[in-house]
Formats: C-alpha cells, sequence, structure tokens
DNA sequence: CTAAGACCTACAGTAGCTGTAGGTTCAAGG
DNA sequence: CCTTGAACCTACAGCTACTGTAGGTCTTAG
C-alpha cells in the first residue's frame, strides 16, 4: 500500500539533485530509507515530507545547523513553540543584516558605475574606487564582511 | 629606501588574516614578494595596495575571479575602461537580485513570526510554514536558490 | 533479450578562506 | 651574548553545502 519512490522522483519532486539527498541521508538529515532488492533507495511519503521541509528551510536562508535545530523540534512535537520562534527570530536578524549590508553595496555600485568616463582605465573611477584604501564611508573595509 | 612590510604588518593594513595573504599568492591574486634573509616574506607599497584593491573589492561582494579581472585590466592600464564598466555592472545585477531575494525572505519570516501562537510545537506556525509544499507565493521552492 | 537510463559507492572538487602541527626567525630584555 | 616569546615558515586538514566523476549494477521498455 505504501508508494516506493525512487530517488531520482524524490529529488525531483524537492528541485534538487539526487547527490543531494544522498548527501542529507549522509550527514543525518535524513533517515536511512528502505532499499529494494537491488539495493536502491525507496522513499515514503513522509521522507518527502520531510526533504520538502528541508529544501523549504534551505531556500528560506536557514543554515544546515538551523535546518537540523527546527527538524530536532518537529521530531517533538509536544514541546512549547518558542524554540521554533527563536530560530525565526535569529533568522530573520541576519536576514536583515543582510539586506543593510548588500544596499550599501548597491550604492557604491551604481556611485562607481556612474562615474565611470567610458575613458581609458587608468581614469577609470570603477579602478579608482577600490584603490581608495578610505571609501567614501558606505562601506567599512574593516567590519564589513559577515 | 623601500619600506620592508611584514606579512603581519600588511594583513593588519587590510584587516585580515595572515592566511589570506599567503592564499592570495598561492592563487596568483598577489606576486610573490621579496624574502628576507630568513626567508620571511617582506611587502613594498604597491603590494600593499594591491591587497588592499583586493579586499576593497571583495568587500563589495566581487567574486575573486571577478577581482582577477579587475586586477588585469589594472595590469594593463592603457586600455578603455569599459570591461571594468562592466564587471561591475554585471556585479550590480547580481547585487539587486540577492537583496530582492532577502526581501521576499524578510517577508516570509516576519509572516512566520507574526503568526507563531507560542503554544505547542505541533501548532507553530513557523514550522507550519516550513511544512507547506506550496508555500505562499512568496518565495518559489524551485527557482529560488541562487 | 538487449539497451538505455536510473541507480549504486566512493571519492575529488568547488569557493574562500581558516585552523593546526611542527618547526624557524626575529627583536627585545637581562 | 643568550634567552624568551612573538611572529614567521611550510604543509596540510577542515569548514559549508553541495556538485561532479569514475566505474560499476539494476530496472524497465521495446
Amino acid at each position: 500500500m505504501q508508494e516506493r519512490i525512487t530517488i531520482g522522483q524524490a529529488a525531483a519532486a524537492a528541485g534538487c539533485k539526487v547527490q543531494t539527498l544522498r548527501y542529507y541521508e549522509q550527514i543525518g538529515l535524513l533517515p536511512h530509507p528502505l532499499r529494494s532488492e537491488g539495493n536502491q533507495r525507496l522513499y515514503r511519503r513522509a521522507d518527502v515530507d520531510r526533504l520538502l521541509f528541508i529544501r523549504h528551510a534551505r531556500d528560506l536562508g536557514f543554515s544546515l545547523q538551523a535546518v537540523r535545530d527546527l527538524l530536532s523540534l518537529v521530531d517533538q512535537p509536544d514541546q512549547a513553540c518558542d524554540a521554533a520562534d527563536a530560530i525565526a527570530k535569529t533568522q530573520l536578524v541576519e536576514v536583515e543584516q543582510r539586506i543593510d549590508r548588500l544596499l550599501a553595496l548597491k550604492a557604491a555600485l551604481e556611485g562607481m558605475i556612474r562615474q565611470c568616463s567610458g575613458g581609458k582605465i587608468s581614469d577609470c573611477r570603477v579602478i579608482q574606487a577600490l584603490c581608495d584604501e578610505v571609501g567614501r564611508g558606505e562601506v567599512s573595509p574593516r567590519d564589513a564582511r559577515r
């Protein structure tokens, strides 16, 4: 009665590569599935749901460690949901920081491009801007990297 | 007359690790510097300027390949600056795409957090949202990953 | 029965560093 | 002059999150 889903079908359903499933299994995010007589993996609905959960979380920018934490919550559904909430909030803060950082980059790049004279490299503003050690305060060289 | 700058001083000036300089040398972004009698690297101003250029570009989100391209332009300063302009524009497009993607993530995360009931995991909206295969159109699961 | 395609394991490679082990050199203090 | 400790050296392993490759096996349609 159980559907037997091949690794290729599961990967297609999740929009990822076959290798990615094997990798998730290897690092313990997915359980070892049943095998056919010929040793090929056979997944069930629940496994595919778990995979979709993982992929969805990854699409939302959660690290594999965060996904692992979320899955451990899912595996114990009677606890309070504060932990899941906290993980999402941490993630939100990080996303906001990345957005701020990228907006600053965008401004800096637009400034560089706007001033490109179309002349020679030696006069090019893009290169000049990168040569300036100091920058113009839009991006500080010291703490700018995540 | 030349200043002799140690690798530690150069790294400090650029706000990166000593290993990073050795790595850049290894992959050909920085030239092999002079060595002391005791085989220690001695950099000159020009080397440090090149390093600062690299770090600045990295801070702006350029890949090492893009940095490599920009440096090859710097090394031939009499050519037209169209190439540098094109690299910066490509980078700008990528940055804008990343921003759009992150804004969608932010909205999705805020929605998840807003609806967290504070109850049990089994009712938690954060988890529910991740379990929904379909999502609510904010982030498409298929093409969402860069 | 055969051939193509999907699957298997095992391992190497990607980016961009970072960390470690085990040894050498340099500069300052005694 | 000698010692001590920081900074340096090489070489290599490890990190994240996969992706690709080689060489072989299984399944399924014709």
